[in-house]
DNA sequence: ATGGTTGTTCCACAA
């Protein structure tokens, strides 16, 4: 089973890539963030021309996620319990061949000592809770998406120039660890335990991609179930050096396929 | 310390 997850940084703007990642890769699953709209505007006719059904939590103009899927999702879950009435669209939940599967855009979280920030540590005490139930499930389980943490400074090529962010601030890394010491995976650290360039953001900004001046904040985490069956995690940085690049590259992972229902 | 870029939308705001 391949699936990968994808900041795509507005799903209409990236609609040609998006379509010629799946027609390469023909991935089981597509995880994506930041479709940047509103359900209706979704194109979810070139997908589903493409074979891939749509689960899709969007908002107007900011954040939004997706599923696309070869088999059907069931048991959608929109949003984070917990969350406040005025939601941002940033959690997406569903069952596909017998894997639970969310993908999920943390809130970025600048600047730091902000409400925003305040609200980032508090989306994350969410997510946790919500991670905690999903482990005692004791099914694979496979959080992807944005994070928007740098875990360590092995995850940074300049760690000095995001001491003041709200992506590298120690609270918010801490509470990405206590997430993944609830029992999760973190599967591209894992199968790539040495590698010193293992990122998935470039900012458009100050040349970044042909520095190769990147972070890593798009993670796969795995429940034991799911990391048990973990062959292949890696990121595919050429869709970040195409015109009209997202400034995230995609991160794909292999899970060995056996009666998973 | 500042400025650098992209997308959505309507004008700044978010990243």
């Amino acid at each position: 089973m391949r699936i990968a997850t994808w900041n795509v940084n507005s799903v209409r703007a990236r609609l040609p890539l998006v379509s010629a990642f799946l027609e390469k890769h023909q991935p089981d699953v597509l995880v994506l963030q930041e479709i940047k709209g509103e359900d209706d505007t979704f194109p979810r006719a070139a997908f589903e021309g493409q074979g891939y059904h749509a689960e899709v939590f969007g908002q107007k103009a900011y954040n939004g996620v997706a599923i696309l899927s070869r088999e059907k999702p069931y048991n959608v879950l929109r949003g984070l319990p917990g969350d406040p009435p005025d939601t941002q669209a940033r959690y997406l939940e569903v069952t596909i061949g017998g894997v639970r599967i969310a993908s999920l855009y943390v809130p970025n979280g600048n600047p730091l000592d902000s409400e925003k920030y305040t609200f980032k540590l508090a989306w994350m005490d969410r997510l946790t809770a919500r991670a905690r139930v999903l482990l005692a499930t004791e099914e694979p389980v496979l959080l992807a998406g944005d994070f928007n943490v740098i875990p360590t400074a092995k995850d940074v090529d300049d760690p000095s120039g995001w001491e003041h962010d709200a992506l590298y601030a120690p609270p918010v890394r801490a509470a990405f660890r206590a997430l993944v010491n609830l029992g999760y995976t973190d599967a591209l650290r894992t199968l790539h335990p040495d590698d010193p360039r293992l990122f998935t953001f470039w900012d458009y900004k100050a040349r970044s991609w042909e520095r190769d001046a990147g972070i890593r904040i798009d993670h796969v985490l795995l429940s034991p179930e799911a990391a048990d069956r973990l062959t292949e995690a890696h990121v595919d940085r050429a869709w970040r050096d195409e015109p009209q690049a997202s400034d995230h590259a995609p991160v794909i992972v292999e899970l060995s396929c056996w009666a998973l229902r």
